[in-house]
DNA sequence: TAACCAATCCAAAGCGCTTTGGATGGAAGG
DNA sequence: CCTTCCATCCAAAGCGCTTTGGATTGGTTA
């Protein structure tokens, strides 16, 4: 049994032939009905839509696609291996853009990152001619894959900043003003000694969450304890592991700003190991990608965050795309999200111990 | 400007006729050379590959698709709203899957589930041939989608079981024994007040459980109370509540048995809210998929949990896909994967407070 | 030497759709 | 009554690839 056999196994589609021949109309109008074009009858058109529905007809999408040159997906590149950013985030990134882009019945195809050669990822991408657009996530500060894009002309969505010379969509949040809100309460409620545990140096969200931590400490002339500044990936084993650092460091933290949820679960985890209450003797203020099965404000205490809902974005991340495809100047194309301080009990004065 | 226009500058791609035209070969044969067909010299497919790699070739996938009447890409469906199962088990899922389809450059296309009629947008991602195969998730005990699947004679993989008469493709993991052990393990240590907070009611999964659970307890004479028993999503939250409102009944049970870490995380922080201890006042066993970020073993105390790998279950399902597009007959196709419960420190004999 | 064969390569026919560039026919205008 | 003009509809030409059914070549066999 080979692949062709098979295919007529399940050929249960019909053609656009055989329902213009039903319906003793010629492809072309049958196409052009079908696709809402204007010179059509509006009773003709009414009459194929019933057909089509009846005999459960749907266009062949390759076909469709090879005649237009549209493809009808994006496309989205994550890395395959080792997990590395195929956690939570993306999926609450790959949620939202799912709920926009079902609207306009565009999918999207993920391709996997094998080896770590993503230029040529992308271009194969790209030239196979599989996707109308991609989205580029985790930008660093000067991305090679944006320039490559640009240079190609290829339609893309940047979830993130980067310092390249020219016009491109993209869409990120405030993480410098995220992180300078967090320390700045922190330094209001009176701590002097604050810590942060971030995502990977490199990565433009952290370099920006690193400046406005930086900026709020300068602002008030607090000199900055290089100990106290910890880039990794985001998990629940960091956060607790380097919480268990810097509480045995002198002078000891009083408060630590956590790049992410599962980082502050770590952090949690390790403040109480160490017979510490958060809000106390430990202040901490996470940033929340607000995933629904974790929510800040049920925790105990109740966590206090900087809060952007991933999934929004990424759901206004589909717009803008859409508004790409649709040749909007993409100059126009971009957004900076502020971030919300959400103040709650895991932050409170500096209680000494 | 319109798409046309848009297709003219990036089509960098140069087409099979270009390439032939510039090896003054036939296009049959340079098609051949690049697809492995064996009636073609060896040399001249060694200089069509270095040309095609020179020149940056690479074949229209829509045109590719067409002619060949396959696509080179998997389709799941996934929930597009409200998150339901768009959580970091699907992440996980979809990870495992694309560790696996890298390899043979197949791609995934993620269709969105809008309305909640999911046999018309099965039927729909089929008839418009996007996608080879499905994979199904999260099945009920008699799933509809399977059956219209066989009937279809569409290939798909099952993640999970279904009760439909006739063969398919399917793995699951031993849910069942998961939990008999876990209640079993329990039972052991002297525990008779056991509660469980599982998935929603009606999934297989949840069934098989709560069906291992009932067993184990059976096995040992020990009278099933309802309101130990849950059914609801995995979340944080409703671990919390759940534990909470447990924590209240006369019994009080001494055990939890969580069906996933999310869960878990707002059983734990309802028994220390209780001002329990884990593994002393109250034992808890999870069930693990295995989340790179969140780990049981690091928890404190240490998570006695029943293992078993999201990940690794996804990337053999897309080794079993494989198996089906190449025709292997789907009877043979099946695995059910046994589940090791590891006792870490979160279980213990009770002791009352 | 003629007949045959294996190894290569090619021309052309699809795959199922969109779209260009007309036909066709009846209504409106002179 | 004959032209002009919309409003509809159609035939046929691609889109870029795979694959069928031969053609060609040089070497073998009888």
């Amino acid at each position: 049994m080979d692949r062709t056999d098979r295919n007529v196994v399940w050929t249960s589609g019909m053609k656009l032939k055989e329902l213009a021949d039903k319906l003793s109309l010629s492809q072309t109008t049958v196409s052009r009905a079908l696709n809402g074009y204007p010179e059509v009858n509006e009773a003709t058109r009414e009459r194929v839509n019933k057909a089509a529905l009846k005999f459960g007809y749907s266009a062949n999408a390759n076909a469709r696609r090879l005649a237009m040159g549209r493809v009808g997906a994006i496309g989205i590149i994550v890395p395959a291996e080792s997990s590395q950013r195929f956690g939570p985030h993306t999926a609450e990134f790959l949620a939202g853009l799912a709920e926009r882009l079902a609207h306009d019945e565009i999918d999207f195809l993920i391709s996997p990152l094998v080896d770590n050669d993503e230029i040529s990822v992308y271009k194969r991408l790209i030239s196979s001619k599989r996707v109308d657009a991609i989205i580029v996530s985790h930008p660093s500060l000067v991305d090679e894959r944006v320039s490559m894009l640009i240079d190609a002309k290829f339609p893309f969505v940047l979830h993130g900043r980067t310092n390249v010379g020219k016009p491109h969509a993209w869409l990120d949040i405030d993480n410098q003003g995220a992180f300078y809100q967090a320390a700045s309460h922190l330094l209001d409620l009176g701590h002097r000694h604050i810590a942060m545990i971030d995502g990977l140096r490199g990565f433009t969200f952290s370099e920006h969450r690193e400046l406005g931590y930086r900026q709020a400490l300068g602002e008030r002339g607090i000199e900055i304890d290089s100990r106290f500044i910890v880039h990794d990936r985001f998990s629940d084993e960091i956060g607790f592991r380097e919480t268990q650092r810097l509480l045995a460091c002198t002078p000891q933290p009083t408060a630590i700003i956590a790049g992410s949820m599962m980082t502050a679960l770590g952090v949690a985890r390790a403040v109480r190991n160490n017979g510490y209450q958060l809000g106390k003797q430990v202040s901490l203020i996470t940033h929340d990608d607000v995933f629904p099965y974790l929510n800040a404000s049920n925790m105990v205490p109740s966590m206090t965050t900087t809060r952007s809902s991933m999934r929004a974005a990424a759901t206004r991340i589909a717009e803008m795309l859409v508004r790409v495809l649709d040749g909007e100047p993409v100059d126009d194309i971009h957004e900076l999200w502020p971030v919300d301080l959400i103040v709650r009990q895991s932050s409170g004065p500096p209680v000494s111990s």
